[in-house]
RNA sequence: GGGGGAGUGCCCGAGUGGUUAAAGGGGGCGGACUGUAAAUCCGUUGGCGCAGCCUACGUAGGUUCAAAUCCUACCUCCCCCA
């Protein structure tokens, strides 16, 4: 690709796989400026990083940003680092603990890093929205917020539901679509992209601008992905998550755990695939392909964006192995066993499960073993009240229903 | 500032003195079936080496042989009035 791509060919990546492109005119005619004077569009994605757990949803906007990317423009990763060390409203959770500027530093690295990944942070600039922000006079600050008005900050729909539900709401959450507006200005962005829960945010930013004599961004939002249950929206502590850092092995089995369904949109939103490639691929399962071939068509795709091609094979290689072949995986694990734990050799099953950490409880443990969801390579452990002989297990694979399982070391120090 | 209502297990939600570790549903977990999909079915769902004991119904006290259920104070949320 390049900047020999058209204007229709640039705007159709553009807005593959975008839930709103607003306005797409303006989109198009600051394409063809662009093409004529030779100047990039300056593209702008901002991140938080208030958290070091990142997943395949938080790679959505950065596929977006390394098509713009593969197009020749000029992308910008902000990192809002100013704006966690205060917090964010849109996070409604309780009280979260205010992060250090430490962590918020560590917490960037670990993005970049990943953002590595999908796009080529070399060419990428970067930027921290501290150095704009905080050296703000409050003077400043008012004539900022003066260009806009408490009725128009009111129609944020989760403002306004909670003004409405009369839940608190601080004044200072005002200044956050302020602040990411300003960050546009400062960096006379052309697009921002963002997930259509940010849609407010960026258009605070065309607003801002157009009221401080810029040319107004155009804003690109883009779907929330959901997480392997298919339901909910992905996050950690749903545990419906894929980690960017989640091994192959196990990346690879959650990937074939989503619904069918969600398939296509995991297709378009987390890999690098073409859209043409995707519809292709589709077509052939409405065809009668099986389905389950084109998830692990899926799966593959994604491992080896973080992982690579070699570990995606061995991660499919495996995962045939053990789920259609029903045999002892290779790569489990290792649980380490505090020989300590031993009495004579001995340990009791349900102990042994909970200190591999495969049950929170003993009572947990029973049940497990109860349901007949434990083996020990392969074989099948019914008693929940056997003492197993160290060779009973000692190297072997304990496995805790379908998809976890650990090999078992014993531990010899303490 | 005044008046009224509500806080139950991961979530929703029953329960108004004992037989309640607490109905029912959702979710989770385990099993069957399968493609680690969906749908369906079955089991299970506080902890403890567990025929027993401990912890638990907003928090802290109190009444009682006995409290999620009654009383007091406090906290939080909701509704009406100012």
């Amino acid at each position: 690709m390049g900047r020999g791509t058209g204007i229709e060919g640039q705007m159709e990546l553009i807005s593959s796989g975008a839930v709103e492109l607003i306005p797409s005119e303006e989109m198009r005619s600051k394409l063809e400026r662009s093409l004529a004077t030779g100047e990039p569009l300056v593209v702008k994605l901002g991140v938080d990083p208030t958290r070091p757990d990142l997943h395949i949803g938080h790679a959505v906007p950065l596929n977006k940003l390394r098509h713009f990317q593969e197009l020749g423009h000029q992308i910008v990763l902000i990192i809002g680092d100013f704006t966690a060390l205060i917090g964010d409203p849109s996070e409604q959770d309780t009280t979260r603990p205010v992060l250090t500027p430490e962590e918020v530093e560590s917490n960037a690295r670990t993005y970049v890093e990943q953002a590595g990944k999908i796009i080529d942070t070399g060419r990428a600039r970067l930027a921290r929205n501290s150095e704009w922000l905080a050296p703000l006079r409050f003077e400043e600050i008012l004539q900022l917020t003066s260009r806009f008005t408490v009725a128009r900050i009111l129609e944020r729909d989760d403002f306004s539901r909670r003004f409405s539900e009369e839940k608190p709401l601080g004044l200072h959450e005002f200044l956050y679509p302020v602040m990411q507006a300003y960050d546009s200005v400062m960096l006379r962005a052309d697009v921002e992209i963002g997930g259509t829960d940010q849609k407010f945010n960026l258009l605070a930013g065309r607003n801002l601008q157009r009221a401080m004599g810029q040319e107004p961004q155009v804003v690109l939002t883009l779907p929330l992905l959901e997480g392997t249950d298919g339901v909910q929206k992905m996050s950690k502590s749903l545990g419906n998550d894929v980690g960017l850092t989640d091994p192959p092995g196990e990346m690879f089995g959650k990937l074939m755990s989503i619904p069918d369904g969600i398939m296509w949109k995991y297709f378009a939103l987390a890999t690098k695939m073409a859209p043409g490639e995707i519809g292709d691929l589709e077509r052939s399962v409405a065809d009668g392909m099986n389905p389950r071939d084109a998830k692990e068509r899926l799966a593959r795709e994604v491992v080896t964006i973080y992982h690579g091609p070699a570990e995606a094979d061995r991660a499919a290689d495996e995962f045939r192995r053990i789920f259609s072949m029903k045999e002892v995986p290779e790569d489990a694990p290792v649980a380490n066993l505090p020989a300590s734990k031993l009495s004579g050799g001995t340990i009791w099953v349900v102990d042994l499960l909970q200190s591999l950490g495969l049950a929170p409880s003993k009572a947990e443990a029973r049940r497990v073993i109860e349901g007949g969801g434990v083996s020990i390579d392969g074989e099948k452990v019914t008693d929940t009240e056997v003492a197993l002989d160290r060779s009973a297990f000692e190297g072997k694979v304990v496995r805790r229903g379908r998809k976890t399982f650990v090999r078992v070391e014993i531990d010899s120090d303490s």
